[in-house]
DNA sequence: ATCGTGACGGTTGAG
DNA sequence: CTCTCAACCGTCACG
């Protein structure tokens, strides 16, 4: 698992002051080719942040591809997935890359379109109107608003072109209604200071929400901040009180630091969804300015608050 | 002794 | 529900 954020600082930290990978390593327990990877990355993207961790290629099941199958099904209810996933092709709707398979076509016929043949009727009398949504907009996990990402290149990101654009910035979240705070009884903690632990991920599943990517602190962390060492200087978007260097056990969590100061790199920046509205995933009443640091805040927060209760 | 780098095994989530 | 695939991680070993 990705070292913690605190860690990650730590090394940057260290290096900015002048000290050696091998000491780095040495005094933080980190071996010296995860110093020198997290290092390099900094030197390259200005981001401590991991990337994220499994996942895949972009959905290709998007809301136009359902809409244009539930249309073939509508027009011809004996139709195969083969069949729909060749209509796909031949109308445009997809291109060789990004059809959906057979199984995925069958799937989103048998889950999404269902009970078509029911409902085909109702269906084609209103068919102007737009696909039933789910409380969450459908694919708003994956959303690419920018032509960058909807590439989906393959392979490293070029310097200077964030890995994830600022709308994808937004982490994926997670539909579980869920919280650390709630299965802990802790929400009065995590509630002082507007520090928020979205409901993301059970304990148990300790997975956090990434967090936002490699563009994101490029665009925070300006060149004139660089240290004389030629790193971006920490400090640009981690304030003093985060740099506070370890935790101690008596600190609730001692990531919460990271929310301590946002001002360095959440002011002015309303981190907004794909479709514009205010980042307030699942009714994380989250001000778009603390958006961000709310984010963060779960993902070490619910890693360390999971942590210190066990 | 130090450090960059590739191989490796593990984890993760979408399809 | 299970499997596959592709992304990432940190560690290790080599030069």
């Amino acid at each position: 698992r990705p070292l913690p954020n605190a860690i990650r600082l730590r090394i940057v930290e260290l290096a900015q002051l002048g000290i050696r990978p091998c000491d780095i390593s040495r005094q933080l327990r980190v071996s010296h080719g995860c110093v020198s990877k997290i290092l390099a990355r900094y030197n390259e993207t200005g981001s401590i942040l991991p990337g994220a961790i499994g996942g895949s290629k972009p959905r290709v099941t998007t809301p136009t591809v359902v809409k244009h199958i539930r249309t073939y099904k509508q027009r011809d209810p004996g139709i195969f997935a083969w069949e729909i996933r060749d209509r796909l092709l031949a109308d445009g709707v997809c291109d060789k890359y990004n059809v959906p398979s057979v199984s995925s076509i069958s799937r989103i016929l048998r889950n999404k379109i269902g009970n078509l043949s029911q409902q085909s009727h109702y269906d084609s009398y209103k068919q102007h109107q737009p696909p039933p949504q789910p409380a969450l907009p459908y694919n708003h996990i994956y959303s690419y608003p920018s032509p960058i990402a909807a590439a989906g290149g393959k392979g490293p990101t070029a310097p200077g072109v964030p890995a994830i654009p600022s709308a994808m910035a937004m982490p994926r979240t997670w539909p579980s209604s869920h919280s650390v705070t709630d299965i802990l009884g802790i929400r009065s903690i995590t509630d002082q200071g507007k520090t928020l632990i979205c409901p993301h991920r059970t304990p148990e599943g300790s997975r956090a929400p990434p967090v936002p990517g490699a563009g994101t602190f490029r665009r925070l962390v300006s060149k004139q901040e660089a240290a004389p060492n030629g790193l971006p200087a920490v400090s640009s978007f981690v304030s003093a009180p985060t740099m506070a260097p370890y935790p101690t056990p008596a600190q609730v969590s001692p990531y919460m630091t990271y929310s301590a100061t946002p001002s360095g790199y959440v002011a002015g920046h309303g981190w907004q969804h794909a479709g514009g509205t205010p980042l307030t995933p699942h009714n994380c009443d989250i001000p778009a300015s603390l958006a961000f640091k709310g984010m963060q805040t779960a993902r070490e927060g619910s890693h360390s608050v999971t942590a210190s209760a066990l």
